[in-house]
DNA sequence: CAACTTCAGTACCGTTCGGTACCGAACAAT
DNA sequence: ATTGTTCGGTACCGAACGGTACTGAAGTTG
């Protein structure tokens, strides 16, 4: 949540009729159902309510309104990720973010699936730019996993033979497994029992 | 492998003179890697040596033409679907299933990821069509492990209470996040780790 | 009020999209 | 040889793409 930094340069003239924050968060949604290519911008400025030359004014163009939409979306629907992290041992971190990782892909009203991932896994000349920024966030998310693992196995939480690395890609594999399976129509029933078991046996994970 | 069907009306006229098995061979490389919307005719046409023209005689329309490419997926790279179902336990059926997906989602010199999960995720309007017959081809592999894991059950080789829809779904969910990473740059050696990971504690599967 | 700035909207830019009409040439069957 | 069909190639279609110039109105500041 919280507002979004759009960078109004002063504070003259006619003041902004639109919400910029609601907007974005408009925008989000388009791009989570549609992809980046998938989204034109007539999807998004109407679903946004404004027109193009707002939009244009307001975010710069429609590839950083997509880096825009993604910061939202991590802040808001992902924010799963970070309170998953905080948690006190591995154990909690994993429940945390793969039960997240099924709420937010099956959430009533908003799309199916995983914006990061099904945003743009494959892309044409035009789209290579989004797809490698979604890249780069899982990346980061899975980097992120990796160091909770290692500060885990420091504090004893984890066995000292647990391979960080391995289990940080282990989990991400599950959680963007799962946002396929609801991009394909599963349901939060079926895939909360889907990470069940993959939690089941972690625990003699080395 | 095999002839494709290309249905030629008849034996007439001057015969066609590039090779369409080739040609669609060339246009699912295209298709797996830029997706349905991404890959343009242009793309397709110049990959496949032939002109638009050509495509459209020979193929139909972009659409029938991803549709046979698919095919060809499912005969050729896939292929490893077919025989790790037809493998004679439960347990080499999924240590099959896994590694095939890992090396088709890593074969060196093929697009990194599945066609079937990067071809169409997200969609807007015009790649739908596409997008559905992709969920109901994954769809059509879930079901055909579930049968086989019934039939395991039936046979004694898994336990009396284990759940084979579940069980299917947790594989089908596991390679299509080795598919997602992968088309995000994970090497095969890393995959490998995670596939047998992901099958280290099967066996206790209820 | 006057000066300025940004508003939302329209019309339009050049490009690319998927798809077609037409062409003369090439080949097969009669 | 004639007829019929398909060839590969070019030129083109209307529509949609991302993006911009220009407009008169609306609002803030001095």
């Amino acid at each position: 949540m919280g507002a979004v930094d759009v960078t109004r340069k002063s504070a003259l003239g006619r003041p902004r009729s639109f919400d910029a924050d609601e907007a974005l968060g408009r925008a989000m949604v388009v791009f989570w159902e549609q992809g980046y290519e998938g989204a034109s911008l007539t999807d998004l400025t109407s679903a946004m309510g404004i027109t193009k030359t707002s939009m244009y004014a307001a975010f710069g163009n429609k590839e950083e309104l997509f880096r825009k939409a993604l910061r939202r979306y991590a802040e808001g629907p992902a924010s799963y990720v970070a309170e998953a992290l905080a948690r006190p041992t591995a154990l909690e971190v994993v429940e945390a973010f793969l039960t997240g990782a099924v709420e937010t892909s099956t959430r009533p009203g908003c799309p199916a699936g995983c914006l990061s991932v099904q945003g743009s896994l494959a892309a044409g000349e035009a789209g290579r730019p989004a797809r490698d920024v979604l890249i780069a966030w899982r990346e980061e998310c899975r980097a992120y996993l990796r160091d909770r693992f290692r500060r885990a196995v420091d504090e004893g939480d984890l066995p000292p033979d647990t391979d960080p690395e391995l289990l940080a890609r282990y989990v991400m594999t599950v959680a963007n497994g799962i946002a396929v399976q609801a991009a394909g129509g599963a349901g939060r029933d079926e895939l909360r029992q889907v990470a069940d078991l993959a939690m089941r046996n972690w625990q003699p994970v080395r």
